[in-house]
DNA sequence: AGCAAAACTTACTATTTAGTAAGTTTTGCG
DNA sequence: CGCAAAACTTACTAAATAGTAAGTTTTGCT
């Protein structure tokens, strides 16, 4: 059974960020949330006044994980090297949900984005990329990475190979996906 | 003034090209189509029944279009490197038009695309696949690269470099994409 | 010039879309 | 219990969408 209440709000959110990641901004209705909720469309929009408050609430909630990850891992005691697989972790799990990366789906549709949410695209992809930098940086300090490239340089190398590479898992499969992500740990270890 | 005649199937695909590198294939009508050409969607309709067959004959132009760069570049006296340049200044084209690529596009909204197509897609992706691949290949042999991951993966690396990171420069700019490009030459080269 | 095919326009349809206003039910709280 | 706010439904718009059928104009060819 659909979940009702408080729950509901969380639920459109949870559904809105799936069809983004499964079909893209332009790709699902109201409809199709309120569907899966066994609720009228009227329903979403007394949650969300407009789709474009509806994106900006998946975006918000995306950053917040996100930070929440950053947090996570500044004070666990794992290698920069885990740090780094438990990101990458995050792509193979798309792969296998056949979804692509909410990054990579919005940047697809950028110019099609309403004007309000275009700066919360670019608050998340300055987070994602700054924290695969931190990690790397971290990483080559402690010895445990030998790249050749500047962190900032290597961190935009592995977020467009991870990002193309589940678009591309999607239609030749996941062992393009696999070699990619094999090859990418190879370049950082050095 | 908008060109008649035999010439309109051209411009329409032509349109309907630069549509989808900037908004894909969702976010684009046949109205905008035929708004450019100054004619009514009818005539969108007589030349391509379907939105289906219009997709279908846009990755038809752009295959044939891959195929003449493949053949030119067979029969040219290009080094290696330069090959591999013309591939990639494709790419930096589409940054200074705010595009992106057509098989990064496609591939995004993969999962909302007519069955009819998806055949095309994989066809167009290994086609430039292979093109790159055997260039790196060639250019090994030749000693003009010095890559250790086999053509293929190296390839593919290539490929998610570049195809996101056009979506990226979209949105926070082309420095990020000139160092990407700088960075897969450096990794090529050795 | 005459004619047939090609290249359109006119005039629609049915569906889907985001969105709204007003009314009803549900829920938790004093 | 009673009541107010929250969480919905009902019942609609208006606009955009892909698509179609039938009629008109344009074009190239003999």
């Amino acid at each position: 059974m659909a979940p009702r209440n408080q729950d509901t709000k969380q639920e459109i959110l949870r559904i809105g960020m799936d069809l983004i990641k499964r079909y893209g901004y332009n790709a699902f209705s109201y409809a199709d949330i309120s569907k899966v909720l066994e609720m009228k469309n009227a329903a979403v929009h007394y949650h969300f006044r407009g789709k474009e408050d509806l994106l900006a609430g998946i975006l918000d909630q995306y950053l917040d994980d996100y930070v929440q990850l950053g947090k996570q891992l500044q004070v666990s005691r794992l290698t920069s090297l885990q740090k780094l697989d438990k990101f990458i972790e995050r792509y193979s799990v798309l792969v296998d949900s056949n979804c692509i990366c909410i990054i990579g789906s919005v940047a697809s549709d950028y110019n099609t984005l309403p004007e309000s949410v275009k700066a919360r695209v670019t608050e998340l992809i300055d987070l994602v990329l700054g924290m695969v930098e931190k990690t790397l940086q971290e990483g080559k300090k402690k010895g445990e990475f030998h790249f050749t490239e500047s962190a900032r340089t290597q961190a935009l190398l592995i977020m467009t190979n991870l990002a193309a590479g589940v678009q591309l898992a999607r239609i030749s499969g996941k062992q393009d996906y696999v070699q990619i992500r094999k090859a990418l740990l190879r370049q950082v270890k050095g």
